[in-house]
RNA sequence: GGGAUCUUAGCUCAGCUGGGAGAGCAUCUGCCUUACAAGCAGGGGGUCAUAGGUUCGAGCCCUAUAGGUCCCACCA
């Protein structure tokens, strides 16, 4: 042995050495090998801004257990990682920074605020990645990329270029939705709509030539500046006269016509609705069908501008407290009614976004969107949990056209030139050197930046180095799994989903697993303003990377949220720590011991148990993972380490390797527990990479890493099942003894004997075989077998297992009225237990259709417990 | 308004294609038994939200109801 392990399991130090080995040993790094099945991840790139969080943890565990447990089963594994440039993200917190100094993103320019963001992305853009390092992730760093690096940005522009030649990439003058702090448009996706306390203001317009007056309410008396309409439901009998006619606007002195479009309910309030189509989506869509100009009267950052009259420069707010006052003195506000609504923010800032018309880019979805539908309908690619397609469903069957213009300055420049002369518009690679339509030599470029999702939708294939033709391309696309959150569905996996079949031609991944939140232990969501956010590297600093990830992966099913808890934490330091002792028991029996030759023929009944327990485990483990099933793949392992092979089966060998001078018999537990635990241990690599990397390298010093070994296989031949159920026999007799000792309250300490009586040899023949741990497990003094109760002493304590009953004769006197009351206590249950298998077995309905092996097993128990019935009531007759 | 999802032990949650209700934590009892007290052994605690239905058999499938959470739409 090359090392000792420490005496309790210590993370600290062992995991950062462990990590740098692997990188020095380059494990994570994937060529294209065409001997090899490739296996592809790409990681969601995570922003240069970004910390990381609980979201990150959970997402990137999940991602290193699949790659991690693919490369152990010889695929070519590539987990492809990089970074997202953010674009608005990162913008808003360099303006914020720059604000702390005193700096206007104005006032640096263009190309000033390039450079900064530029030297912001090299100062921040690294540390998530380290952090990423912390959490054991096993990306192949050498192939690390960034969404605004030369071959990104390549990938950006030929998409753009061939989707407007295509014609499904257009600039159109259209409502958007604007946020006035960050002055840029947004996407729909990106709006967030909260509920506010707002009011219903009911203001009257008089109808011109009339002392009539229309009334309705709005919530925005604002952007009465900007009516052009009145309109009623043409099948209103209230209004149906007035259509045509005109209304006065007041303030503005506008006189504005009243149209009908059956947009307005006549249920709804009273059945009238102003229109303002430069300030309302739907108003907007009413005035198209009616031809109504659109009377822009904000300005980009929501101020009243010219065409608002006197209410010009004040903010919309001012300006709604000023109009509705002058309306209240003009006598045409009715009331005010309280009225809460939904009112769209933008996500990042929650500014309340301003709908305006504005010239943007837009991506036309109706096509696009096709191949995505059709992929997801056929299998083609897999959703995990199934019913995420109901949301991707909704999503892309409401589909509309996004909107992919931003007004910022970091990200990827709109490849689109405006002849300084015509204003002609020229999509191209580069710009272009003459106008097509005027000839003019002088072009200038349109100032706006792409949305960040526009590069990260390219993701999959921009990383392998599309556009050319690369190897890498070729051999790892279509990607193999994408794991997610369920919250980034329509920003992210649909549209990189649409580009990969536009682009590609082919699938970007074969399953989209996804994951829910991670929440605080009072199920509210993380968040920054809330402050009840858990820093993941506090986490490993103090328990480990292993035991957050595994608290990450267990308990939970794909696709909900979770609730962190430290005792989590704490109970998987836990177990850790038990696989530590464990295998430093293990080492410390095998100090100074050459193993010699080990054959079947040498195990024993309790060697052979665990060992088919663990084969068992293997294909189970196996089949659990390769459906996505990471928690119950783990707690299977989690259970078998340390209620099979630790509580049972290591106390079971313990008298072995202790006292016996059988060389043979040592060898083979020697063997069995070696082997046992190097399997188990690789099972849970990639769940816990750290603990089983130390203990497998400190066991086998002439292996290199558990990472590149061999994943286990099931074999038929390492199935036992007559020593699978021979122990089962005996861990029900030690059961049942240690149970009826604490009810007796005899201390461990106190030995006894123990009889087992048996009129079946095979079953005496089991005890003997494993008597000796046995014995210790029972805490016998001796152990004896024999046919019939003979020489037992009558008031001797007795245990009832299946073809057996165990006596134990203490030497105090028992208290026959107690052991009664035991005796009496397992009738009731055998009682229970056999109604209900006579229940089944006497249903004749069940008899002809249940599955024949289901009435088999119910036989055997029937048997069974007809069996311990039997000795239950003899002993009973014999006590009384 | 449309949809999804949840309701299982005191708490937080598993329970994979229907075949005797599980884990962690908490709690109670006894143990410092030479790997581990971050541990060992044993115990208590659940008409699986409610009501129907399908089935030989339902925590699991279907319908309805109640309550919670979330997403989408946005009726001004």
């Amino acid at each position: 042995m090359s090392k000792e392990l420490a005496k309790t399991y210590d993370p600290h130090g062992l995991e950062d050495r462990i990590y740098k080995k692997w990188i020095d040993k380059n494990y994570f790094h994937a060529e294209v090998d065409h001997s090899k099945k490739p296996f592809t991840i790409v990681i969601p790139p995570p922003n240069i801004t970004g910390q990381l969080h609980m979201g990150h943890a959970l997402d990137n565990t999940m991602q290193d257990i699949l790659i991690r447990f693919k490369r152990m089963q010889g695929y070519n594994a590539l987990w492809q990682p990089g970074t997202d440039h953010a674009s608005i993200a990162t913008e808003v917190k360099i303006i914020e920074t720059l604000k702390k100094q005193g700096i206007d993103k104005h006032d640096l320019g263009r190309e000033g605020f390039l450079k900064r963001a530029w030297e912001w992305k090299e100062e921040y853009g690294g540390r998530i990645i380290e952090q990423l390092k912390k959490l054991g992730s096993s990306c192949d760093w050498e192939r690390e990329r960034f969404t605004m690096d030369e071959g990104c940005n390549k990938a950006v522009t030929e998409v753009f270029v061939r989707m407007h030649e295509k014609g499904w990439i257009y600039k159109g003058s259209r409502i958007v939705n604007w946020c006035p702090v960050c002055n840029t448009s947004i996407s729909d996706a990106e709006v967030e709509y909260q509920e506010q306390a707002g009011h219903f203001w009911h203001i009257k317009y008089p109808i011109v030539g009339t002392d009539e007056y229309l009334i309705f309410a709005t919530t925005r008396p604002e952007t009465m500046l900007g009516d052009t309409a009145v309109a009623v439901n043409p099948e209103d009998d209230r209004y149906k006269h007035l259509i045509g006619k005109t209304v006065m606007l007041p303030l503005m002195n506008r006189e504005i016509p009243i149209v009908a479009d059956s947009y307005v309910d006549m249920e709804f309030g009273t059945g009238v609705v102003k229109i303002t189509p430069a300030h309302d989506p739907n108003d907007f869509e009413v005035g198209k069908r009616h031809n109504l100009p659109e009377i822009n009267v904000m300005n980009d950052d929501a101020t009243i501008n010219a065409n608002g009259g006197k209410f010009e420069g004040m903010d919309r707010y001012e300006a709604r407290k000023a109009i509705v006052k002058e309306l209240d003195e003009m006598g045409l506000l009715v009331k005010i009614e309280d009225y809460t609504h939904n009112v769209g923010t933008h996500d990042r800032c929650k500014t309340t976004v301003e709908p305006l018309i504005k010239q943007q880019w837009f991506v036309k979805m109706d096509e696009l969107i096709k191949p995505a539908v059709e992929a997801v309908k056929n299998g083609d690619i897999q959703l995990i949990p199934e019913r995420m397609e109901k949301t991707y469903f909704n999503w892309t069957d409401n589909i509309r056209d996004w909107c992919i213009s931003r007004q910022l300055w970091w990200g990827h420049r709109i490849p689109a030139y405006y002849c300084d002369k015509c204003g002609e518009i020229v999509v191209g690679k580069t710009e272009p050197t003459v106008c097509p339509k005027c000839g003019e030599a002088h072009f200038t470029q349109d100032p706006d930046t792409l949305d960040t999702w526009f590069s990260s939708a390219l993701w999959p294939f921009s990383t392998l180095g599309w556009p050319e033709q690369t190897e890498e391309l070729k051999y790892f696309y279509p990607t193999d799994v994408l794991v997610t959150g369920y919250d980034i569905i329509f920003f992210w996996v649909i549209r990189m989903v649409f580009s990969g079949f536009e682009q590609m031609g082919e699938k970007p991944f074969k399953t989209v697993l996804f994951h829910g939140l991670v929440r605080d232990d009072q199920g509210r969501k993380m968040s920054k303003s809330l402050g009840n956010g858990i820093d993941p590297l506090e986490i490993i600093e103090k328990y480990g990377a292993d035991a957050l990830r595994l608290t990450l992966i267990t308990g939970n099913a794909p696709g909900n949220d979770m609730r962190f808890y430290m005792e989590r934490v704490e109970a998987n330091r836990n177990f850790a720590n038990k696989i530590w002792n464990a295998s430093r028991f293990i080492m410390m029996n095998m100090e100074g011991k050459e193993i010699g030759k080990v054959t079947d023929d040498d195990l024993q009944p309790a060697d052979k148990w665990i060992i088919s327990k663990l084969n068992n485990l293997v294909k189970e483990v196996t089949d659990n993972m390769e459906s996505f099933e990471l928690g119950i793949a783990v707690q299977k392992i989690y259970d078998f380490i340390w209620d099979e092979f630790c509580d049972w089966y290591i106390e079971m060998v313990k008298p072995r390797l202790y006292n016996s001078d059988d060389k043979k018999s040592q060898d083979a537990a020697l063997y069995t527990l070696k082997t046992v635990l190097i399997d188990a241990l690789k099972l849970l690599h990639p769940y816990m990479p750290f603990i089983t990397e130390e203990i497998f390298t400190t066991l086998q010093s002439e292996e290199e890493s558990i990472m590149v070994s061999e994943w286990p296989v099931f074999t038929a031949d390492r199935a036992f099942e007559k020593d699978e159920s021979d122990i089962e026999i005996i861990k029900d007799a030690v059961r049942g003894i240690r149970n009826v000792r604490t009810q007796m309250n005899v201390p461990p300490s106190k030995k006894a004997s123990v009889y087992v009586v048996s009129d079946k040899k095979e079953i005496l023949d089991t005890f003997t075989e494993s008597k000796l741990f046995f014995a210790s497990l029972a805490y016998a003094s001796d152990v004896t077998m024999q046919g019939d109760k003979a020489g037992i002493a009558d008031d001797a304590v007795s245990v009832v297992i299946h073809n057996a009953v165990l006596y134990i004769p203490f030497a105090e006197l028992v208290d026959i009225k107690q052991e009664i009351e035991r005796l009496k206590k397992e009738e009731q249950k055998l009682t229970a237990e056999l109604a209900r298998v006579n229940g089944m077995l006497n249903n004749e309905k069940f008899v002809s259709k249940a599955p024949e092996a289901k009435i088999l097993e119910e036989r055997a128990k029937l048997e069974k417990y007809t069996q311990m019935m039997e000795q239950v009531k003899e002993r009973l007759a014999q006590l009384s």
